[in-house]
DNA sequence: CAAAATAAATTTGTATGATGACCGGATAAC
DNA sequence: GTTATCCGGTCATCATACAAATTTATTTTG
C-alpha cells in the first residue's frame, strides 16, 4: 500500500491544471475560459468542483469571473504571494534564518533614514528610542516599544515595501523577539549592550552617517541573533 | 444611482465575517468551527456559500477542513501573506523602491553566500555567469540567464528565504529586468559593466571575502537602478 | 469488566438539477 | 437611425442526494 493518491485533491487538481494551462500560454492575458459547464465536463468532475477550482483562481488574482459573461483571465496572471509555512518556522534553524533576511533589510534602512531622514522622522525615531527604555524601566518586556522605534526607522526611508516586509517577518518572529526581550531583560549587561547598539543606529542617523548606520544596524541584528540562540537551550 | 453595493458579494461577505471572527478570537486556535449546515442556517445562506467562503480560507491558510471531523482553525491563522498590488508597480517609484529592497538582499546574500558556498555552489555559480555570455553572443537578451545567475547566489547561502523572497520581488521586477537588460544590450560600455560587476562579485565569492562581496553586490544593484532610469524616457 | 469488532451517526466532498441575475447581441418598434 | 425589448448564454445561488471519511455508540467476545 504506497500511493494512496486520494487526499484532499479533486479541486486542487483542476486549479492546478488549469493554472498551468494559462501560464502555458493555452488562454491568453483577457480571453475568456470554457463556460463551467464545458469545463467540468472535460475534466470528467462535477461543476462543483470547476467551481471551487475557478474561485481559489480567482482569490489568486489568476482569473475573474464575471456574471452572465464568463470567467476571464486576468492581466497580471500569476503573481503569486510571499508566505511561509508557519510549522516550519518552530525550528531554531529557520528563525535564525529569517532573521538573517531581516538583519539584510535592517541594514539597509538604517542606510536610507540616515541619508533620508527629515526632523520629524528623527524625532520619532528619538522618542521611540526613549520609550523602550521607559516601558523596560516600568517593568515592561519592552517589545512593543521595540517594534515600534524599528517601524519609525522604516518610516524615515520613505520606503514602503520596507516596511511592509519587515511587518511581514516579524510575523514569524513574535514569539521569538519575546523570548529574545526576555534575555534580555534577565541579564543585565544585554540590556545594557541592546542600548547602546540602538544608540549606536541612532546617532548615525542623526549624523546621516550611511555608512556607521548600517554598520550599526547590521551589528545589532548580529548581535540579536546571537542572543536569541543563547538564551535558548 | 449611485450604491449598486450588490457585485460578487456573498460568499466573500461569509468569508470575511468568518475570519474577523477568527481574528477576534471567537474560535482559537485548533478548536472546531461550527458545521457547514449550521453555519449556512446562521448566515442564512446554501451551504455551497459557506463551502465557497471556507475553501477560500483554506487557501489562506486559515482553517483545515478534515473530511468527517470537522472545519479546523490552524494555528497560524492571524499570518498575513506579502502582497503587493500589482498595478502601483507601474509607477517607476515603485520600481525604484523595490529595487531598493532587492538591494539589501542581494547585498546580504553575496556575502552569505562568500561564507558559506561549497565548491559545487561556486561550480554553479561561475557556470551560470558564463551562460549569460553565452545568451547575450547568441543575440539574446540574457534575463533568463540573469536571474539564474542570481538564484545560483541565492542557493549557496543555504537560506531558503533568500531565494523565496527574491523570487518574491522578481515577479514585479520582470518587466523592469527586461528593460535594464534592453538597456545594457543597447548600449556597449552598459553591457561591458555590468559583466565587470558580476565578475567582481563572483571573484569576492570565490576568495570567500565577505565585505567584497556584499560591497561588489551593492554597487552592481545600485548600478542596476542606475541603468534602469537611464534607460527610460 | 475490558477490549476489540461492528454498527450508527456526523461531517465534509462530490454530484445533479433548478432558478435567478446579469451580460451581450439580435430583433423589433418608432 | 436610434431606441427599446427580447432571448440565449453564463455565472451565482439554492436545494437535495449520495459518497467517503471520521467519530461516536453499540455490540460482541474473551
Amino acid at each position: 500500500m504506497f500511493q494512496k493518491i486520494p487526499a484532499q485533491a479533486l479541486s486542487d487538481t483542476v486549479a492546478r491544471q488549469l493554472l498551468e494551462n494559462i501560464d502555458a500560454g493555452a488562454f491568453p492575458r483577457g480571453s475568456k475560459l470554457p463556460t463551467e459547464a464545458v469545463l467540468a465536463q472535460q475534466f470528467g468532475v462535477s461543476r462543483t468542483v470547476v467551481r471551487e477550482a475557478i474561485a481559489r483562481l480567482k482569490h489568486e488574482g489568476v482569473v475573474e469571473p464575471r456574471q452572465g459573461s464568463g470567467v476571464f483571465v486576468t492581466e497580471q496572471a500569476g503573481i503569486k504571494p510571499l508566505r511561509i509555512d508557519y510549522t516550519e518556522v518552530s525550528s531554531p534553524d529557520a528563525v535564525l534564518q529569517i532573521v538573517e533576511l531581516r538583519r539584510a533589510i535592517e541594514a539597509e534602512v538604517a542606510a536610507q533614514a540616515a541619508k533620508r531622514r527629515s526632523e520629524e522622522d528623527l524625532q520619532a525615531i528619538e522618542a521611540a528610542l526613549l520609550q523602550i527604555g521607559v516601558d523596560v524601566a516600568a517593568g515592561g518586556d519592552g517589545v512593543a516599544a521595540d517594534v515600534a522605534f524599528h517601524r519609525a526607522l522604516a518610516q524615515a526611508t520613505r520606503n514602503p515595501y520596507f516596511i511592509k516586509t519587515l511587518e511581514f517577518l516579524s510575523q514569524y518572529l513574535e514569539a521569538a523577539t519575546a523570548v529574545t526581550r526576555g534575555n534580555e531583560a534577565r541579564y543585565e549587561d544585554f540590556s545594557r549592550q541592546v542600548r547602546e547598539e540602538h544608540e549606536a543606529i541612532v546617532a548615525a542617523i542623526r549624523a546621516g552617517d550611511e555608512m556607521a548606520a548600517r554598520n550599526a544596524a547590521q551589528t545589532h541584528m548580529f548581535n540579536a541573533a546571537r542572543r536569541l540562540s543563547q538564551g535558548q537551550s
